[in-house]
DNA sequence: AGCACGCCGACT
DNA sequence: GTCGGCGTGCTC
């Protein structure tokens, strides 16, 4: 009797293990490794999805349950991608089954409740179930009493397979000719991917030539490619040609036969994006994100898989595309925020993506503007290659950067959002026919709606956070949990006039507005984006129709070329500087870089201006100057003496719950726990102290953050500790989540 | 976490 | 004599 150990979908991460079952003789063959199947769990026998971990021929029977149903005909798993999941449950504190599921399109796990096969997007197909001989001569003898199925069998005899509807196209089969046909069991359907007879463009390797100090690092990075595994850093600023380096290595790889994969920001991967590399890998090229419907994406994924595409382009969840013969992996922008997940399992792509190359014995590149601090010291340190790519394509000029002190403004009368200086560059711009964009360095864009009467505002019934207006609906809605309410006509309280509050983008441009009042301005935010349907539309229409002001949150500060910008303006650099934990200054700088990056694309130089209340901010100083090696200089002595990263590990500890009395009971007990353990001689406990927005969707929230050298020991100790949690009655209604190198 | 099993109090 | 309280222990 077969044995499998299988990763179980409803086990808990407490008692979470690869659980032993038998295989039923009958589908002996079909579980394997990798393959996805439903097993009785729990006292209750209820059905649950699981993952084939391992076959055995032996092994103790005793009390084992049996597999109840195979799901894939074929693994969806390969062994190395099991052992991911292995640590991944270490690293994230997660199941073996929830770091299985993250790694598959979400679309393959609909449908796949109760006893049904997977309903894939897979079309009808008819195969010849015979030889191809015998085929032709039995369309012979059909000839002239069955002219139809004659035909389909002559059609099938050259190409084997074909789309049901291919072949009812050509022939003008009905499916009553082919259901004839199959009875006398010539022919069989099957359900094939939609390109198994897919045609892979000619790759020709002509490229646009790399520019003296592109090829340099080009050469040097290629040199790392075929000797193992390194990981290296490329440090050039916005606009120095990273990506025309990427498309060289991964035309390098592909050309011997390799895969590659490249990772991007989010709001980067855009249609000109994947146009950019269609255009020179034609269909080879599989682009795997979030604007891709369930399907797509399992399309996309069965590409990879089969090895029809060999080019990988996508987000986040990209890393763990499936390919067969990894070349090299690319991640660009790697201190980007959006290659760690925000759900469980809160993983982190760059961390994945060094493992997969560690094992795959091939280069990890990183590709930056900003790097990552602890990135750059490892660089630094000699353990990561270091290539620098100095001079902007074309050699453009930087920006030149105006800081204004605000205080000074307010001094001199001027109670705007507006300083004099950005007033008077805009003033510039509109003369001169070029652009602007301003930044908003705000969370969330809308107003706040407040009382000047008795001071009373809306605030969330389940956080700790203001309710901010929509102006489309006139409705109050908080962004955090998603509560929404009509905005009263009156103070709920004391029936006074209710004011509109904030410097949202809708503030700004109606501040605009009033400077310059014959001036088309476009807001880009969460409101606007929703009528034009997408980020292309919205920056297509500033870039095609020329408007002079665009006013924007983070959304602008990424991705697209705007030639024609050569003023950006930034409303207050402060917001985002004191955040309060240890990333705040590194996250600040690289926002302000990227959003200085954004002016003077093309022929023109560009023009900053950065308005702060501290202008003698070091951050703000060293970002205004252009300058991150003196900004990484700065905040590695830092650093170094507090002993934050990268000269101890951080993990955090989070506990929530409805009851604050309770999370805090729970919190003082971990607290003292942690202190006194002395299997950890250098665990530093910090906190207790409340999260940002220290209530949330009704649960309060309240944070223990740990340091140590020692990360293996205290991930071991902190898994402990959440097991621990869930059999306490002390932790009765509360939860609590580890996390390593928390983003925040 | 859920869920069944189990061993004591109030009840028709 | 039974219904149901939620303490305890397990999940192949």
């Amino acid at each position: 009797m077969l044995i499998a150990t299988v990763a179980v979908a409803d086990s808990d991460y407490s008692f979470d293990k690869p659980f032993s079952y038998l295989i039923p003789d009958d589908f002996a063959d079909k579980v394997m490794t990798g393959v996805r199947v439903r097993v009785p769990f729990s006292k209750n026998n209820h059905l649950s999805d699981g993952v084939i971990l391992e076959v055995m021929r032996s092994g103790d029977t005793e009390g084992l349950k049996s597999v109840h149903s195979v799901l894939d005909a074929a693994p969806m798993y390969t062994k190395e991608q099991i052992a991911l999941a292995v640590f991944m449950r270490n690293r994230y504190f997660c199941t073996l089954f929830d770091a299985l599921r993250v790694m598959l399109p979400t679309g393959f796990w609909f449908n796949i409740k109760g006893d049904r096969r997977i309903k894939d997007k897979d079309i009808k197909c008819v195969e010849l179930n015979t030889d191809p001989d015998e085929a032709l001569s039995i369309a012979d003898g059909k000839k002239n009493k069955a002219r139809l199925q004659s035909a389909a069998l002559e059609l099938l005899a050259t190409f084997g397979q074909l789309p049901v509807k291919d072949l009812q196209e050509i022939t003008g089969a009905t499916s009553s000719t082919l259901n004839a046909l199959e009875k006398a069991g010539l022919i069989k359907f099957v359900y094939a991917g939609q390109f198994d007879t897919f045609i892979n463009e000619k790759v020709t390797g002509e490229l646009p030539p790399l520019s003296d100090g592109q090829r340099e690092v080009f050469n040097g990075l290629k040199e790392k490619t075929g000797s193992g595994f390194s990981v290296n850093l490329v440090h050039g600023v916005t606009g120095s040609g990273k990506t025309m380096i990427y498309l060289h290595l991964i035309m390098d790889s592909f050309l011997s036969g390799k895969c590659a994969v490249l990772l991007v920001p989010e709001i980067s991967l855009t249609p000109q994006m994947i146009a950019f590399f269609s255009r020179y890998f034609g269909n080879n090229i599989a682009v795997l994100h979030s604007g891709l419907s369930a399907s797509e994406r399992c399309t996309e994924w069965k590409k990879i898989k089969s090895g029809l595409a060999r080019v990988v382009i996508g987000t986040r969840s990209a890393v763990f595309a499936p390919v067969t013969d990894l070349g090299l992996m690319i991640i660009d922008e790697e201190n980007d925020d959006s290659y760690r997940s925000e759900n469980n399992p809160r993983y982190s792509a760059r961390e994945v993506g060094e493992y997969i190359c560690y094992k795959r014995g091939v280069p990890l590149i990183l590709g930056s503007a900003t790097p990552d601090l602890t990135t750059r010291y490892k660089a630094q340190r000699g353990d990561y290659g270091y290539f620098r790519l100095s001079d902007r394509y074309n050699r453009l000029s930087l920006p030149e950067v105006m800081t204004v002190d605000l205080r000074e403004d307010m001094a001199n009368g001027n109670m705007s959002d507006i300083s004099f200086t950005l007033r008077d560059e805009i003033e510039k711009n509109l003369q001169n026919g070029e652009q602007s964009l301003v930044f908003i360095n705000r969370r969330g864009s809308h107003k706040l709606v407040t009382c000047p009467d008795c001071g009373f505002i809306y605030k969330c019934p389940n956080c700790s956070i203001s309710l901010t207006h929509h102006a489309n609906n006139n409705r109050l809605i908080c962004h955090y949990c998603g509560y929404t309410r009509r905005l009263d006509s009156r103070c709920p309280d004391c029936g006074g006039e209710l004011g509109f509050f904030g410097s949202g983008t809708q503030r700004i441009a109606e501040e605009l507005t009033e400077l310059f009042p014959d001036t088309e301005i476009l807001r880009a935010d969460t409101d606007t984006l929703y009528e034009y349907g997408s980020h292309d539309k919205l920056f297509g229409t500033f870039i095609d129709e020329k408007i002079p002001i665009m006013v924007g949150t983070q959304m602008i500060s990424k991705g697209l070329n705007f030639e024609n910008v050569t003023l950006v303006g930034i409303i207050s650099a402060d917001q985002s500087l004191y955040a309060g934990d240890y990333k705040a200054e590194e996250r600040c700088f690289s926002l302000l870089t990227q959003i200085i990056g954004r002016s003077g694309r093309a022929k023109v130089p560009g023009r900053a201006v950065i308005q702060t209340f501290t202008p003698d901010n070091p951050v703000i100083r060293f970002a205004s100057a252009q300058d991150y090696d003196s900004f990484y200089e700065h905040e590695i002595s830092f650093r170094k003496l507090q002993g934050s990263p990268p000269f101890s590990e951080i993990f955090s500890l989070t506990v929530s719950g409805l009851s604050e009395d309770a999370v805090l009971k729970a919190v003082a007990y971990l607290r003292s726990y942690l202190i006194n353990k002395k299997s950890i001689p250098d665990l530093r406990v910090l906190g207790p102290s409340p999260m940002p927005v220290y209530r949330l969707n009704r649960r309060y929230r309240h944070r223990l953050y740990l340091y140590t050298n020692r990360a293996s020991e205290l991930r071991k100790l902190l898994s402990d500790v959440l097991v621990y949690c869930r059999s306490e009655s002390l932790f009765k209604g509360v939860s609590v989540y580890a996390e390593q190198n928390p983003s925040d």
